[in-house]
Formats: C-alpha cells, sequence, structure tokens
DNA sequence: CTGAAAGCGCTTACAG
DNA sequence: CTGAAAGCGCTTACAG
C-alpha cells in the first residue's frame, strides 16, 4: 500500500516488457495494440496497483476529460437526473462529470471555478447571472434563462408544452378560475408567460402572484396565501414548481381549503416530493434525463470538432395525474 | 477571448517585469513577496486574463488542493450543510471540495474514483461499502457505519444523545408506547440500537418495523404500516430520518390516524422536509454543517503533519420542537 | 509495434 | 528577491 513511490507508465512498461508509449496506447483504449500486449500491460497494471495520473495526463494532452455541471442549489435535487443522464453518456467516453453550485457572481462563481479547473465542456442547468460572451470550451445551457451564453447550445423539456397539459387537465376536470404562482428567475418567468396567454387564449382571466418570491416552498406559500386572498374564489392552484406547490399546499391548509376537495393543485417537475404517498401531486414530468443525454451527446459533437451553429433542442414533457387534482365543484 | 494561446507564468512574469518564480510565490500567497511586486503581477494577470494551470500546479507540487466528499445519493440533501461546512474551512486555504455518488462497488466507487484522481484528502459521509485498509491519504468518515476505513479520523453528531432528545421528549408528553420505524445501513441500526436501549432503560417495549427496507420515503411507509398493524395502540412513531418520516405520515393517513391528534411523529435529520410548513416535523437537528467545519479542521491538521492516533470527534445535537407531536391521549 | 525526444505549465530547491 | 535548472508523469509525433 505505502510503497515509497507511486508506480508510473515507466514501471508498467517495464513490468509488462514492453515499451512505454504501448503504455499510453493501451491506457487511451487504442485499437493500434495486439490483444497479446494489451493483455500484458493491463495485467501489470493490475500487479502494480497503477493509477494513471490524472494531472499528468491533462497537462500532456492539453484536455481534462472532465465536464462542469452549474447548478443553482445542490438542495433543490431537480438537476440530478440531469447528472446521471450526462453520465450514462459521457462515462463510457471517459469523462467525468464534476458538479459545482453557482453562488451568484460573489465567491463562489461556478463558470468561473470551473474554466480554471479547465473543464473540456460545460453543462449550465443554473441562472448564468449576466450574459456571458464565448467561454472557449462548448457549452450546453438547460432550461428558460434570463441570460445567454454566446454560442452555448440549449437543450430542455418543452415547458410551453408542459404548460399546456397541466392547464388542460384543469380546464377538462372543469376548473375555469385557475391561480397561478409564480417567483424570480427565468424558469419561472417563462412559465408564467405561458400560464397568461394560455389563459387568454382560452378567454379565462389569469390572476397570479409572488413574482419577486424565490421559488421555493416559503415562496410558494407566500404566494399562494396572496393569491387566495386576493382571489377566494380560485378552484384551482398551478405552482411553478414542485417544491412551491409544497408551500402552497400548507397556505391552502391554513386558509380551510381542502385539496382537491375545495381546490385542485399542481406543480411542476415530478420531484420525489410530487411522488410521495402524503403529497401526492399532480405534476409535469420533464424527462430532466433525458435532457441530460441530449446535453452529454451534444457536448461530444462539438468535442468532435462539430462547429455547425448552435442548436436548440426540446424534450416532450408528460402530465402525470396523481391526487391533489379533481374535478371542480364550481 | 480566444487568443492564440493561454498566457502562462511566463507571459505574466514578462508583463509583470519580474521572474518567474517570483510569480509562483504571488500564485502562492507567499509572504515573501514585496507589496509592490505583489501589485505588479497581479495587476499583469489580470491584464492578460491569466488562469493558472491546475494540472500543471498539481503534477509539479505533488498535490491537487482538491478534496473529496463521498456520499451516497445526490437526492437525499442530508450531506448539503456537510459540504458547505467543508467548504468555510478548507476554501479560504486554497482547496476545492469535490462530490461523488458512491454507488456500491461497482461502476461508481466513488473512494476508487477519488483516488485516481489523486485527491489530497476524503471525507467520506456515505456507507464505505467494505472495509477499507489505509487509503493513502487523510480520511474523515462521518456518522456512524457498517464498515471501517483504517486510520480515519471520524467527525459526527452525537446520534445517541439525539435520540435520547427526541425520545424524553415524547415521554415527557405522556407517550408510553411509542414504535420505531427502520431500515438499512450503519446509521439506521445505531439509532435502533439506541431506541432499543432507551426503552429497555425506561422500563417501556421497544416496538420496530422495517430493518430490511431502504432508508426512503417508500421504506418509511412500508415500515410504519407494518408497525401500525402489528401495534394498533401506538402513541407516538420515531422514524429513522424525516424522509422516513413524511412516508410514515402517509401510512398514518391511510390508516385513519391523526398527527399529531392520535399519533405523535417525529424525525431525524432536521432536513427541508421537516422545516416546511406542510409536514412541520419535530425532529433532531444534527447540526451537520459543524460536522462539516469540523472535519475540514481535521483534515488540514492531518495535511499539516498531525500523525497523532485516530480520532473521534462529536457534535451535539439539538431537539426542534415543531407541530407533529403532541400530549399523549392515552 | 519500439524507442528516443520534446513538451505540457507549473513548483521547488539552490546559488547568487 | 532573481534566474537557471531539474523534474512532476504523462502524450504526441516521428523515424525506424
Amino acid at each position: 500500500m505505502n510503497s515509497a513511490r507511486r508506480p508510473t507508465i515507466y514501471d508498467v512498461a517495464r513490468e509488462a516488457g514492453v515499451s512505454k508509449s504501448l503504455v499510453s496506447l493501451v491506457l487511451n483504449g487504442s485499437d493500434l495494440v495486439s490483444p497479446a500486449k494489451r493483455e500484458a500491460v493491463k495485467a501489470a497494471i493490475e500487479r502494480l496497483g497503477y493509477r494513471p495520473s490524472r494531472a499528468a495526463a491533462s497537462l500532456a494532452a492539453k484536455r481534462t476529460r472532465a465536464v462542469g455541471l452549474v447548478i443553482d442549489d445542490f438542495r433543490n435535487p431537480w438537476y440530478v437526473d440531469v447528472l446521471h443522464g450526462l453520465q450514462r453518456v459521457l462515462e463510457p467516453e471517459g469523462f467525468h462529470i464534476a458538479v459545482r453550485e453557482h453562488r451568484g457572481d460573489a465567491g463562489g462563481n461556478a463558470i468561473e471555478g470551473f474554466l480554471s479547473t479547465q473543464v473540456d465542456a460545460l453543462v449550465i442547468a443554473a441562472e448564468p447571472g449576466h450574459d456571458h460572451g464565448p467561454l472557449g470550451v462548448p457549452v450546453v445551457v438547460s432550461g428558460w434563462r434570463l441570460h445567454e451564453v454566446a454560442g452555448a447550445d440549449i437543450v430542455s423539456t418543452d415547458e410551453l408544452q408542459g404548460m399546456r397539459l397541466a392547464l388542460g387537465h384543469l380546464f377538462g376536470l372543469g376548473h375555469r378560475r385557475i391561480g397561478h404562482v409564480t417567483g424570480t428567475g427565468g424558469s419561472a418567468l417563462g412559465r408564467l408567460k405561458a400560464y397568461r396567454g394560455w389563459m387568454t387564449e382560452h378567454r379565462l382571466t389569469p390572476e397570479d402572484a409572488g413574482a419577486e418570491n424565490d421559488t421555493n416552498e416559503e415562496g410558494g406559500y407566500l404566494g399562494a396565501r396572496e393569491l387566495l386572498r386576493a382571489n377566494p374564489d380560485l378552484t384551482a392552484v398551478f405552482a411553478a414548481n414542485d417544491t412551491m406547490a409544497l408551500g402552497a399546499r400548507a397556505a391552502l391548509r391554513e386558509l380551510g381549503r381542502e385539496v382537491p376537495g375545495d381546490v385542485s393543485l399542481v406543480g411542476f417537475d415530478n420531484s420525489q416530493l410530487a411522488q410521495s404517498r402524503f403529497l401526492a401531486l399532480t405534476t409535469v414530468e420533464a424527462h430532466t434525463f433525458r435532457v441530460g443525454e441530449v446535453a452529454g451527446e451534444t457536448l461530444l459533437a462539438r468535442l468532435r470538432g462539430d462547429d455547425g451553429a448552435p442548436r436548440r433542442t426540446v424534450i416532450a414533457p408528460e402530465l402525470v395525474v396523481r391526487s391533489s387534482t379533481g374535478r371542480s365543484g364550481a
């Protein structure tokens, strides 16, 4: 274990009785190597407990084989399926995915951080904070964002379609007085616009609240409370995401409204929370695993030299009906 | 932006009119540098948009300035405060914390992965999977675990004390028939033993269920259902963690029990879920931010050469009373 | 496939 | 503080 020195590629070459170059070829999965030699090298690696030095490999090859994933908040597990989708596509290609929280432009600027570490590519699943010029590596932005990254490809759920599914579901259940709880950020703003558009299109009156609130449980609570005080006759509440719906649920209980008896409640994301038996929230599944996979495939193409114009890929969402919605009593 | 070549330390030295060695000293925060020269170098770095190469620095210095945090599951945000505590202590010292999921011994072995990347130290906040020999870098293990890592320091909440606080709270409210919902893993096992010990000590009959279940919402639901079917007269249910308590809450509702009217419910972790208005769960705050800080301080000491015997540090927990517990009606 | 060689961009003594 | 030098452990052509 604690040998004097970690074995290097030289030790492996000597042990296997081959050249140093050959070891490097084996490590990089080249097919120019005969099976016999390949096995000899692998056996030597095994015997010596050799681990390649990432630092040396990165320095020599001028690439790190690391891809950065920038997220808003580790506490909001929305990003986990994106991560797993990226891993499914990129790990077999030898890439590792590193995750960082983007905590504003202050201290923890994750984008800057990743560029210093020299990731080979970047997936931004958070508000970028401000417009960015070209970052020097392939970038995929995921979701509706307030700011742009020059030259980035975009992969996201078809949120407009998700909104239509959710609102159409409520409409089909007889609801006509449908309120919306919104919050700050590009994602909530996009959903708010979609909500207003859909309502107007269907000759219904849009009623929303909470544009200044955070898009968390507290924001959902405050927004729903405001919304229902101003519009006591609402029969359905649509929150901009599942966590906000949890807050809205508390506001509804506080106001003495049964769900779904008096008011139907809908979220967005199909989070674990929505899936829990206790909340059993009707929501929109955004297929973020697929978003991650497509983001990974897009980056792979870029890393292989594809320099076409930025692309936008849209993934179809799906409505998941649970017991938080029911027929309108009105 | 897209200059022909990234600037190196040579370019900075030329731009600042100093030697290459001096630039390196400034980058590493040495105090052997005069303020004037330091400023000159910083200005040059700014002008050139210079970013040090982590790969080159790691290779030359034989350390990466990276610390790995091994977690069980990105979906269970239990670890987030540990991460933030580590960051608070280690980032000012120039370290970056990388997080990986430990998905069994198969594919995603995070411990192996980190050793390949050559982290300078490791924090294991997950089940290690099997006993490990010395890993070659300083290691802190957090929490009650089934397996050991040779030579590792241990930092964790005083879970025994946490259990006493929660059970004492229920006892003080008049509860005598208190059941426990448990699950797999070292953490749940430790809590189960503590529960049984406390109950016996107080001449009460321990009743538990779910030892084979996952420690998630589903496990909490199944365990609580089994527990209450076997012991319909329980007046309080103590789940091994908050997420399991969420599942237990659904089981209670399904069985027609009001919380806290018929049955009081307690969790463990003081997660966001417990804090939500809708669940408002009485639980144990484990002060995991502090656990992260102490883990960081411990690693720092080890990296500075402290080679004393492995230490065990214990952080005092705190009971958080919310509306899921009340006086026993019995 | 081999083998000698250059080079990636830093850090680390070391003599001055 | 400077400056020349060695070296970290790889990758990458390149001539054979």
